[in-house]
DNA sequence: CGACTATACAAACGACCGGTCGGTCAGATA
DNA sequence: TATCTGACCGACCGGTCGTTTGTATAGTCG
């Protein structure tokens, strides 16, 4: 537990590889990206990273978490500064709207590119997915609990369905304005969620009007 | 152009290969897939495709267009036995469910699988792609104009808008399913669009309470 | 019948895959 | 000082990839 350089330098140069792991498989996926193409990305030997990791499953696997926590920071983190209710729920979609805008991945949404990849490949990279999936989708079903505790969604609003929605318009953004729509496909997501949650808000005042 | 019992018997093991592409690249990906697996999934040899197709890309885009035709056989063509207008919207969502919840593809959906993997890699394959979203996509905005030209959908109803708002929570459906939700995902998707097609509806009598 | 063509095959090619190996070198330990 | 350890490397392994080559067979046609 002593500050050992080789540890530390060690630590640094796995954030840098699991960062460039995540960017690069939001465009070729987990599997499709092999060890011998990340090593000359990032500049190292294919072997060196058997240094870190057993094999590459593991490897993925850290991939999976790191980008978990990147998604946190960017999009779960900016909708928690926001008041709680309605307004923080169109928060955390628009801080996914600007997660895809802004690039922060090359290839748009990690989860996306990788559930593609396993979801009907069973195994430990599947099940972790799968966990992530299900935390996300737990999590804006709680804030959508929230907001009609707060009185600002109707009682009729079921929280699994809405969760649903909103989280469906905001992930097809990111294939739709891949491959066809351009940022047309944004302004849709947008609105989508933004009229869903006026429809079922006392008091719509709360959120913009377009 | 006589009768020829070898283009016959060619036709033959051609479509057969071609099904049988689709169905495993709706699973692992249309470059995912290999020609040796391929070839033992069919019962033939891996050289054996160089009498139909000159390379793997040009079997790949062939698949594309055998996946079209799939879809079209089995959600576009039920829905237009509907009459016209939200019922023939509707109709075309249901079909959609239809396909996913029988079965039809391993995989669940050959084009979300095959979009997520071409969405950032440019060449031929990726064109063949995006220009089957856009005329499916079109397909729908027809389908919206023309519900509003019968007076079904209200005037403010953006064509646009509304096919992005359908087709996304459709497409969605498989991905949810598979990873966390089973069979409640296909009833949020059918409930959702339903929803909002009854809103958007002068007669809301034209379509099912739920 | 022989010439030709479409279909299918086994064998082999070079390229690349994930992973292993022995070894180098810097930093920690004593 | 000598010893040990974690990070990292180049070389290489067996295996699979897409593709090429050469050959066999079956149907068509002159």
């Amino acid at each position: 537990m002593t500050q050992d350089g080789r540890r530390l330098r060690g630590l640094r140069s796995r954030e840098a590889i699991l960062e460039r792991t995540v960017g690069l498989a939001s465009v070729e996926g987990l599997d499709g990206l092999s060890l011998g193409r990340l090593a000359a990305a990032t500049g190292t030997s294919k072997s060196g990273f058997f240094a870190h990791w057993r094999d590459k499953e593991e490897l993925q696997l850290d991939a999976v978490e790191w980008a978990a926590r990147q998604w946190k920071e960017h999009v779960v983190a900016p909708a928690m500064s926001a008041p709680p209710g309605v307004r923080r729920l169109f928060a955390l979609h628009e801080a996914r709207m600007r997660f895809y805008s802004d690039g922060v991945l090359p290839g748009g949404c990690f989860f996306f590119t990788v559930q593609a990849e396993f979801d009907d490949r069973p195994g430990a990279v599947h099940d972790r997915v799968a966990r992530a999936m299900r935390e996300w989708q737990e999590f804006i079903q709680r804030l959508v609990t929230q907001a009609k505790e707060l009185g600002e969604l109707v009682e009729e609003a079921d929280p699994a369905q809405l969760a649903y929605e909103i989280d469906a318009l905001g992930e097809m953004t990111i294939i739709h304005s891949r491959l066809h729509d351009g940022p047309a496909a944004l302004t849709h997501a947008r609105r989508a969620v933004l009229q869903r949650l006026r429809a079922l808000c006392p008091e719509p005042a709360l959120l913009p009007e377009d």
